[in-house]
DNA sequence: CCAAACTGGTTTCATTTGTAACCATCGAGA
DNA sequence: TCTCGATGGTTACAAATGAAACCAGTTTGG
């Protein structure tokens, strides 16, 4: 009988790893800034364009618009982020980090660094330069259907 | 300022992507078999191994036991499986697909075969060489620590 | 032999997520 | 100019998830 080995097979093995990373270091920015990822996500976009609209983020980030809105109230709610209505398209809202959004913002960025830095020296060169480049090779492929 | 670039930022992308190929084939199995990704990996795991206890499973998998407790029942409300209690412990349930169960398994393999072959075949030879080995060796690198 | 700690598995409850419906606004065409 | 379809964003409701409590059975140490 055909046999699916799970342990080679490449949609299984991705996810599983990236969901190890990911809750790995969710706990970075949880413990130290109370972040859910959403919010993360919307922290670090804005964070690293200045300003975006709740639609460009779900772009971005891949995120369900409704994933956006509830990080974008939930940031507004802490004082991280303003809205501002754009002048032209009465529906469009550009966001933009506060102050104590960007303080949030700097001290986030080295610790995500950090973590990067302390998965990439597990790696070898080889390995390093192998991951990256199979994994921008395959969101190639995927943008492109 | 420092600024942190989410698109070159590892465990970002590794998410997204992980979570594009996921969807993406999840479609595939809950079009076709009615299927939650638990109960795919329980399908899974089972075909593969012919029996195992929920706790293998989850350790296989990386769900957690609530998922796989779940996943189970349902398989089961669906006479796809079967448990079995264990001899010597009797907390332990072995469990192992029903007739019904192995004709899903069959139908479903192929369908995954197929689907990461398509994936695959967008790469070149040496993209996808650089994806299973840094995949490989990302997980190594997790797996000690 | 017995209490205490541990393990396999389920259930309960709160939180997170996704789907779909929704509101407001915009843009294209009759 | 008016209508209709698309778009930015929010909300309501249902389903999926995770943490913690739980039950039953097992192991360990005294």
């Amino acid at each position: 009988m055909e046999i699916l080995e799970l342990e080679s097979f490449l949609p299984y093995r991705l996810y599983r790893l990236a969901d190890a990373v990911s809750r790995e270091f969710s706990k970075v920015y949880s413990d130290r800034l109370g972040l859910s990822r959403p919010e993360w996500r919307t922290l670090s976009g804005l964070g690293q364009h200045g300003t975006m609209t709740a639609t460009e983020l779900g772009k971005q980030s891949a995120m369900h618009k409704t994933k956006v809105s509830r990080a974008v109230a939930e940031l507004e709610r802490r004082r991280w982020l303003t809205r501002t209505p754009d002048e032209n398209d009465r529906r469009v809202e550009h966001l933009m980090l506060t102050k104590a959004g960007l303080a949030a913002y700097r001290e986030m960025v080295p610790l995500a660094k950090a973590f990067e830095g302390d998965l990439l020296t597990k790696l070898s060169t080889d390995e390093r330069a192998a991951m990256v480049s199979g994994v921008a090779a395959l969101e190639g492929a995927l943008s492109k259907g």
